[in-house]
RNA sequence: GGGUGCUUAGCUCAGUUGGGAGAGCGUCGCCCUUACAAGGCGAAGGUCGCAGGUUCGAGCCCCGCAGCACCCA
């Protein structure tokens, strides 16, 4: 046998590393400088982050894009990018001095910034290797950061043309306070569950002593701050107090009762008490009623109302105060369950409340305009497309969006004040100065806005900051607007709406033609991935795989909730009772493309990267296979070749499958590209072609120019198969292409700049395809008679065809010798049509009757159900299709080719139940 | 309360302008065949959530219902 330097089965740790480094040194994932631009930025994961399962589906979309793109000559780049994360970070590096014991306020601002990007530069960087291990041809030479000197003067650009424009203001409003972190969150930010809580009905004693109104509660402590108590203007229970005044308990001030249509009279006493300072509803009914706000909250959320006994207690406390001192003077009417909607923030978990401050706002409905404009107009392209209707929804109730934090990482706002608070915003002190100076006639001291903007205000310009902008630099011009967004459902608001916003107004265009939205990756369960749950999976232990212990340990270490240790350890070890074993990056890849569907959850199952590991180690089999047989093939092409009906056929597959695989990617649908292929390179190639392959190239009878070009072809398709599969599985099909790349012929650089093959229509021999079809048929009928009736694989039979076609006798000619060896036959004859052929089990191909003689090799009553088994199932169509064609509307109204076809399906039903029906009694008998 | 999806084989999911429902995994049977046991060959398995309508014809279109999920308030 030949000898070959590959090795027995496929491992990708022998190839992955190394081929990486070849790449990203070559510079193949620099864009080419030629052909149209094709582009996508990377969503930038968070700086502090690691790569999780969400993260490696998205890149692995991103770089079978990118990938593809590249090979079909395209000027490819793939931006890559970190967030620079303002809470999140902060938060890394505050947990960081606490285990020092101190906080940041042991430091200056300078100082604490400064600590931060010590940090990044320390431990930013994780994401970015983790990322390769992930094969993604990232152009890393152009790596951004959201807070790089030339992103941060775009984000103070934007915000000063944003305020110039009367698009930013400033004001008092009610927002999301996260008392916790001491910074206002936008709505986004926070997410509302339902929780177990309490319902209090409270008793306000009326003024003229007539009684008391009963007001229901989920928060009594905000009572201290009540200026009102509302009832519906129609609710007959109340119509006689609207106008009249309440006491307020605990308190020496009387509210009025006012009317208002936001109170609904069913819930609770239908007595609403106004809180305009606590409630984003009471603030709104407050400000009808031009009522005041009393702020009763600090920024720690404790009771801030120097000389009432419950200041300085913390909300809860003040709550639990509040009740005891309102039971004790019988006020309370009763207490009852209730479920509540609890709004927590998103990085503090902790309860935010809503808070009266001075913040920052982006005006949004002046801008959206266009950016519904764009989605509607088809400029941009949301695939799926029903993704859009989310956008639109949002859009069109869009509200103010809050960009201040109170928090020190982050780009701080442009923004000084004079000692009369007047506000002078531009993008640096010294143009601060100029306009204070010719305001006042004279330098006056400023300083500076302690805020910075929120995070996604400087993602919302990544499109466009990261090619250069505002400065027209040649990547700018080239590459955008970006070819397509790749980004999960949870950031269309967060983002994806964002970047349109401000794509349209500050970069004249939208920042992408298609944005497309994929599902969420979820746990075998359906489970969405947490670390409280202990159900994550880093993508690097399927890769590397991981031992049981070690999974445990790393699921269970640093635990909110340590009660949860024992269930994470029982379902860790009941889904992997022996840890995860290594499947590589590309099994894990292929994997992720086979579960892009359009849905939104995806289900990860190892069960799945099982397959497509095994799909690997097939694919390098195979490639051993081509190898063994077509050594001493060399770059050059010989001249003296030719094709016989298997090469026909299979080089007519792929240009079919090419094609299908072409028209997948631009469909963004993944999981065809990966359904094809895995068909084709499985199925057709190494289950057919590979096998007619070995008998063909024994076969000395054939000519030698045919085993030539059968040769050929194996490698032919081998290597188109192997580009069709690169953008998918990057690592093995670049380790398979070298190794075959001398003998196709091809310079032994990288398969990464090899063309893409589109499939040529012009290649698609359709006899060839009609001949494999034939034989197909043949040989999977015997070997379901082999397999019914338990036939050694072994044992070579007898076969004896009938009533075959002239086209079916050519074909028995010609394909003869393959016949015998791929069925494994003993003899194959044909009989005349009239003569009776011996007692035989039987299976149809068209019209053509397929015998195996019975003998000792046949199993009758196995024969028997088999054939009564297939006779059921004709009769059931046959009955189906005449019925319909007794339909004298389905005749008269279905078109001519339908009903034609449902001829033909009867006629042959019927000549096929006959002929199984003669050979059942045949068997019968005997 | 408003909105958006989903319901197809045991499990996870495809299913193109309406014209005989497919895949992977799992299950069962036979086989260690020199590319691959991470394999080969074969088989079983579906009232397409329920009910109506449109149509010659519905998994697909329309109306209703049920269940599930998510988003917004």
């Amino acid at each position: 046998m030949t000898q070959i330097d590959l090795d027995k089965a496929y491992d990708p740790h022998a190839i992955e590393q190394d081929l990486y480094e070849q790449w990203e040194a070559s510079g193949v994932f620099s864009p080419s400088g030629n052909g149209s631009p094709f582009c996508i930025v990377i969503p930038p994961p968070n700086v502090t982050g690691s790569l999780h399962m969400g993260h490696a589906f998205q890149d692995t979309i991103m770089d079978a894009l990118i990938r593809c793109h590249r090979m079909r000559g395209e000027d490819t780049l793939w931006q890559p990018g970190t967030d620079h994360a303002g809470i999140a970070t902060q938060m890394v590096v505050e947990r960081q001095l606490e285990s020092e014991g101190r906080t940041r306020h042991d430091f200056t601002r300078e100082e604490f910034i400064e600590r931060i990007w010590k940090w990044k530069d320390e431990s930013g960087g994780t994401i970015a290797r983790q990322l390769r291990r992930m094969g993604t041809s990232l152009d890393w030479g152009r790596e951004r950061f959201t807070m790089d000197q030339d992103l941060s003067e775009a984000v103070r650009g934007v915000f000063v043309r944003l305020y110039q424009e009367g698009l930013i203001y400033r004001g008092k409003r009610l927002v999301n306070w996260d008392p916790v972190l001491h910074t206002a969150l936008s709505d986004l930010e926070v997410i509302s569950e339902e929780e177990t809580g309490h319902l209090w009905h409270l008793r306000y004693p009326q003024v003229d002593g007539s009684g008391s109104l009963v007001v229901a509660t989920t928060r009594p402590e905000t009572m201290l701050g009540d200026v009102a108590v509302a009832v519906h203007p129609d609710d007959p229970r109340y119509r006689d107090q609207i106008g009249k005044e309440v006491r307020l308990p605990l308190t020496d001030r009387t509210i009025p009762v006012i009317a208002d249509h936001y109170v609904d009279p069913e819930f609770g006493s239908g007595c609403l008490k106004i809180t305009p300072a606590h409630d984003f509803n009471d603030y709104e009914v407050g400000q009808r009623h031009s009522l005041p706000l009393i702020n009763i909250l600090s920024p720690d959320a404790a009771i801030e109302l120097p000389g009432s006994p419950y200041h300085g207690l913390d909300r809860y406390a003040a709550r639990q105060r509040i009740v005891a001192d309102l039971e004790d003077a019988q006020l309370i009417e009763k207490i009852e369950n209730h479920r509540l909607t609890v709004p927590r923030g998103d990085r503090s978990q902790s309860v935010v409340e809503p808070y009266l401050t001075d913040q920052w706002f982006v005006r949004m409905a002046p801008l959206a305009g266009p950016a519904i404009e764009a989605v509607e107009s088809g400029a941009i392209r949301f695939v799926p497309d029903h993704w859009s209707r989310t956008y639109f929804e949002w859009m069109r109730n869009i509200k103010d969006w809050c960009i201040s934090r109170q928090i020190w990482w982050g780009h701080r706002i442009p923004a000084w004040y004079d000692e009369d608070h007047n506000i002078f915003v531009d993008r640096d002190e010294a143009g601060a100065q100029a306009q204070a100076r010719q305001k006042h006639g004279h330098p006056v001291p400023l300083c500076q806005d302690e805020d910075v903007l929120d995070t996604w205000f400087s993602s919302a310009l990544w499109p466009f900051s990261t090619l250069g902008w505002p400065d027209q630099t040649l990547e700018f011009k080239t590459f955008y607007p970006t070819s397509v967004l790749v980004t999960g459902f949870d950031i269309i608001f967060f983002w994806v709406a964002r970047m349109i916003v401000f794509g349209l107004k500050f970069a004249g265009a939208p920042p992408f033609r298609d944005v497309y939205v994929h599902g969420l990756v979820r746990d075998a369960d359906g489970q969405k991935m947490s670390k409280s749950k202990g159900n994550v999976l880093d993508p690097l232990d399927l890769i590397d795989g991981i031992d049981l212990d070690s999974l445990v340990k790393k699921r269970t270490s640093g635990l909110m909730q340590p009660q949860m240790v024992k269930q994470i350890e029982q379902d860790t070890q009941r889904q992997f009772p022996d840890g995860i074993s290594s499947y590589g990056t590309d099994a894990l890849r292929f994997t992720f493309a086979s579960l892009a569907t359009q849905g939104r959850d995806i289900r990860f199952d190892v069960g799945r990267i099982e397959g497509y590991r095994n799909f690997c180690n097939k694919l390098w089999n195979a490639t051993r296979f081509v190898l063994i047989n077509t050594d001493g093939i060399s770059r050059s092409t010989p001249d003296h070749w030719e094709a016989g009906a298997a090469d026909e056929w299979i080089t007519s597959r792929f240009q079919l499958v090419a094609m299908e695989v072409n028209q997948s990617f631009d469909e963004y649908r993944f999981d065809q590209v990966a359904q094809s292929l895995y068909a084709f390179v499985w199925d057709e190639f190494c289950s057919w072609y590979l096998e007619i392959a070995k008998i063909e190239l024994a076969d000395t009878s054939i000519p030698s120019q045919q085993h030539l070009g059968m040769r050929l072809t194996l490698l032919a398709v081998l290597d188109g198969s192997l580009r069709l599969l690169h953008p998918l599985m990057p690592f093995i099909t670049e380790a398979l292409w070298q190794e075959i790349s001398s003998r196709t012929g091809q310079p032994r650089v990288s398969i990464m700049t090899q063309p893409y093959p589109s499939g040529d229509p012009g290649r698609v021999n359709q006899t060839a395809l009609s001949e494999i079809t034939w034989i197909q048929d043949v040989v999977s009928g015997l070997r379901n008679i082999r397999g019914e009736m338990n036939i050694d694989p072994h044992r070579r039979i007898p076969v004896l065809l009938q009533g075959g076609d002239a086209t079916a006798q050519a074909y028995l000619e010609r394909f003869h010798h393959l016949l015998i060896e791929l069925a494994r036959l003993e003899s194959l004859e044909e009989i005349a049509a009239d003569s009776q052929p011996p007692e035989s089990a039987t299976v149809l191909v068209g019209p053509m009757k397929v015998l195996v003689p019975l003998g000792s090799i046949i199993d009758r009553s196995a024969e028997i159900k088999r054939l009564e088994r297939e006779i059921k199932k004709l009769r059931n169509d046959l009955e189906r299709s005449e019925k319909k064609l007794k339909n004298n509307s389905f005749i008269a109204k279905a078109p001519p080719d339908i009903v034609e076809k449902e001829q033909s399906r009867v006629e042959s039903i019927r000549h096929s139940i006959t002929e199984l029906e003669k050979q059942r009694q045949r068997v019968e008998r005997l």
